[in-house]
DNA sequence: GCAAGGTC
């Protein structure tokens, strides 16, 4: 028997389906799919199944000083041990091993990680090493007819930088953890990747904090030729003759405007026409996905995560790649042919395909990993996946359609006018050919009309203004483009880029969208800078790259390069040595600056956002327990501090983070002073007939409102208020409950909840309709419930114990490898 | 309870 080992179960699956011809059967052993067929079988890991770590006696981070982790053992051990279990079994059953993990290092290391849990069972079975870098019928089947062997070297680079980023993560991370006295949850961690990230977000916020604006002024005008006027703005030839438009100093801004306003006509001095050809853009690697996706209105989080579901259900190819550049074995023309009849992406298809051929657009980065991402052909039904899945999914096809679209076309047209010495422009752009603009509506495709003038032509000249401006302190980074500068510094990888600024909110370190860092962050940036200056730069990760070279190609072994590295880090703890309790004080009074509101009203003392033993959040003063003043904050979301204060309290006023449900609560304390009761609006349903209680609107001091019974805590009838909004109690009543209509003033519409109870009956009935716990599953809509409970799926348990390949024959539109997925998530 | 890298 012939055991072939994947990275990943979905490789497992489709290599067993490419070597079997499509004959295999598949079994599960411990959890885990096995493909079987002809004498083979192949079973997919789940990327590494090994780690590295300490020995357990160094696990206590009290009893063991940072600096011995440097010379402490670095050990493997099993972390998915039911497929660590599952390889042990079918090895000893086999008379041949094949590797056929991801082509790439990380890849090579995965694959050593089997091929030693392989030789723990059996020392003498033959193990090779087959790699291909896309999963096609062509690619598989050469890789298998001509086997290679392992490269050990490159797996020992792949476990040096293992090793290299434990010892100086951990090491690090527990002494400034430990010098905080931050243990539990909220250690202050570092690490190669994630310091560097929070050093470019630190580094542009100390830019931002520096700035200093300067005035300058701009001037417009108004051109005009017969009944078309077009804007233009006033430009002047610097010292090093380019073209400049801002004016610094006010004297001159005055004076050019005196002079234009004074006039009414300007003569045409030049008129530049040319076109310009916008080329399509390129296949999308793991980076630029993230960036379109961000650009409609995706996190990087989200967007790799409904990539991840739309690739497990097989409608999209692997997420994760740096591949710019399309296998020879993908055929275009095939692959759009799919696409023909859809009913919303059909014409696209139609109208690339009647070109007289077709030659996809290539970037600069080729790789042997995976290719580019890009649609399989297996389209999904619209109403199998969320709108938010759809969106992704023709994203990916639409920049597929792109890739192998015509360029367009634009025109540009540039004209300068003059009055006296002063010169005005205008740019004026029209697009001439949509081209891949058609297929691909996801950039800007603005025009600005510019009129045909001849030079001489004297144009009439009007509304002319002057605009004081002042220069902006440069922009934070979005999300997007923090994940292209990482990939530019060299720093992470396409898996881990976006994992890593989720760490980075996680950690305590950044907060709200564009990430924006705490004076923790600060604090921790500092400190490195001050004492570990290579653990917040991107020469660590390049240095360990080179090193990394060496190995694999043998001019250096995994020893030499950890055993420079310990050293390097050796002296860092020799220095650092003394100071502990000066960084210790420093991070403590920054963790403290992030939780301050302002003074205390009781006792003068700070008010801090504190956690209570159960999670939730309130306010508690820092003179606790001499003053034991708290203030309540809302239940949902994570308190947010704001830079505005209230006028009435001097305490900063708090925004509570819960996604879609972010709001912004204000100051506390005033929402306390606000709590109370409101109008009341009529009878208690409950009680009002027996003891006259009444509804009344509440606001709670947490600052939720409801409405309530006045004989709370005697009577608890409730009824729910929308968060947010000004509540305005109408005229209107409700012919069947006597109550007033509700009209809430939030945004710009205001919105008409009716009657209280009516509105909460209606919302109960809402939540009956769509009672299937099915519905949890990202990408399971009402349409996929139904369909599911005709094949007698009705819930999650019903999902988890079926046979995803016999509910996929069951049920139109839904494909194994769905169920599959879903099954995993329930 | 440390990192970063795979993958789910």
């Amino acid at each position: 028997m012939e055991l072939i080992i994947t990275e990943k179960d979905n490789a497992a699956r489709r290599i067993a389906d490419i070597l079997s011809g499509g004959t295999y059967d598949s079994s599960r052993e411990n959890g885990v799919n096995v493909y079987e067929w002809g004498g083979k079988r192949c079973v997919g890991l789940s990327g590494h199944v090994v780690g590295v770590d300490f020995p357990s006696e160094y696990s206590d981070w009290r009893d063991v000083e940072p600096v011995e982790l440097i010379d402490a053992s670095v050990e493997k051990t099993a972390t998915k041990e039911n497929i660590v279990a599952t390889l042990r079994l079918l090895s000893r059953r086999a008379q041949r091993v094949t590797i056929a993990t991801d082509y790439d290092r990380e890849g090579e290391l995965i694959g050593k990680e089997a091929y030693d849990i392989v030789r723990n069972v059996d020392e003498d079975v033959p193990i090779r090493r087959v790699r291909f870098s896309s999963i096609t019928e062509n690619e598989v089947q050469s890789a298998f007819d001509e086997p290679d062997e392992l490269d050990f070297d490159l797996a020992a680079a792949g476990e040096a930088r293992q090793i290299i980023d434990l010892i100086w993560g951990a090491a690090l991370t527990r002494f400034l953890s430990l010098s905080a006295g931050q243990l539990g949850n909220d250690f202050i961690s570092v690490g190669r990747v994630q310091s560097p990230t929070l050093k470019l977000i630190v580094d542009r916020e100390r830019e931002i904090e520096a700035f200093d604006p300067e005035d300058y002024w701009e001037l417009f005008a108004n051109l005009q030729k017969d009944e078309t006027s077009f804007e233009a703005q006033y430009f002047y030839r610097d010292e090093d003759d380019n073209e400049a438009e801002r004016v610094w100093d006010e004297a001159t801004a005055d004076e050019v405007y005196e002079t234009l306003a004074d006039r009414d006509a300007a003569t045409v001095v030049d008129v530049n026409r040319r076109t310009r050809t916008d080329s399509p853009p390129t296949p999308f690697n793991t980076t630029q996905f993230i960036r379109a996706a961000s650009a409609i209105g995706y996190s990087a989080k989200r967007a790799m995560s409904i990539a991840e579901d739309l690739y497990t259900a097989g409608y999209m190819t692997y997420p994760r790649t740096d591949n710019t550049v399309y296998p020879d074995d993908l055929d275009p023309e095939e692959l759009l042919g799919e696409f023909v009849d859809h009913p919303t992406l059909g014409d696209s298809a139609e109208s690339l395909l009647e070109a007289d051929e077709i030659v996809p657009t290539e970037g600069d980065e080729e790789t042997t990993d995976h290719p580019p991402i890009h649609p399989t052909g297996e389209i999904p039904s619209r109403g199998d996946i969320s709108d938010d899945e759809w969106e992704i999914y023709e994203l990916v096809v639409r920049r597929f359609y792109a890739t192998v679209a015509d360029a367009a076309v634009w025109e540009h047209l540039k004209v300068v006018a003059e009055v006296d010495d002063y010169r005005l422009k205008s740019n004026g752009k029209r697009l001439v050919e949509a081209g891949y603009h058609d297929v691909y509506p996801y950039f800007s495709t603005t025009e600005n009309y510019v009129p045909d003038v001849d030079e001489g032509e004297e144009l009439a000249l009007s509304d002319v203004e002057l605009e004081a401006k002042e220069t902006q302190p440069p922009r934070r980074y979005g999300q997007s483009r923090l994940i292209e500068t990482m990939e530019d510094l060299g720093i992470g990888t396409k898996s881990t880029r976006h994992d890593i600024l989720e760490k980075l909110y996680d950690r305590g370190y950044v907060e709200s969208d564009p990430p924006r860092p705490t004076r923790l962050a600060m604090a921790v940036v500092e400190a490195a800078e001050d004492y570990a200056d290579r653990i917040v730069s991107e020469e660590m990760t390049a240095q360990l790259e080179a090193d990394m070279d060496a190995i694999a190609s043998g001019e250096a072994t995994l020893d030499d390069v950890t055993d420079d590295s310990r050293e390097m880090l050796e002296d860092i703890f020799a220095n650092l040595g003394d100071s502990r309790d000066e960084i210790g004080d420093h991070l403590r009074k920054s963790l403290k600056d992030d939780k301050r509101l302002g003074p205390c009203p009781e006792c003068g003392e700070d008010l801090l956002v504190r956690r209570s033993r159960h999670g939730s959040y309130f306010i508690g003063c820092d003179g606790y327990p001499d003053c034991e003043n708290t203030l309540p904050l809302p239940s949902t979301g994570k308190p947010l501090i704001l830079e505005e204060e209230c006028e009435d309290h001097g305490l900063n006023e708090v925004k509570m983070l819960a996604g879609r449900q972010t709001f912004v609560h204000g100051c506390p304390l005033c929402k306390a002073e606000d709590a109370g009761e409101g109008p009341v609006l009529g009878e208690c349903p409950d009680c009002g007939d027996e003891h006259g209680g009444e509804l009344a609107v509440k606001t709670l001091q947490s600052g939720s409102r409801l409405v309530g019974c006045t004989r709370y805590p005697d009577c608890e009838y409730s009824l729910p208020l929308p968060r947010r909004g000004d509540i305005e109690v109408t005229d209107e009543h409700c012919e069947e409950h006597e109550l007033p209509e509700i009209v809430v003033h939030s945004g710009d519409e205001p919105w008409e909840l009716g009657c209280p109870i009516c509105n909460y009956q209606e919302f109960q009935a809402r939540e009956s309709e769509t009672g299937s716990d099915l519905e949890a599953l990202e990408g399971v809509g009402a349409k996929t419930v139904e369909k599911l409970a005709d094949a007698g799926i009705e819930d999650l348990d019903d999902l988890t114990e079926a046979d995803p390949d016999a509910i996929a024959s069951d049920v139109e539109g839904v494909s194994a490898d769905r169920i599959r997925s879903w099954q995993a998530k329930a």
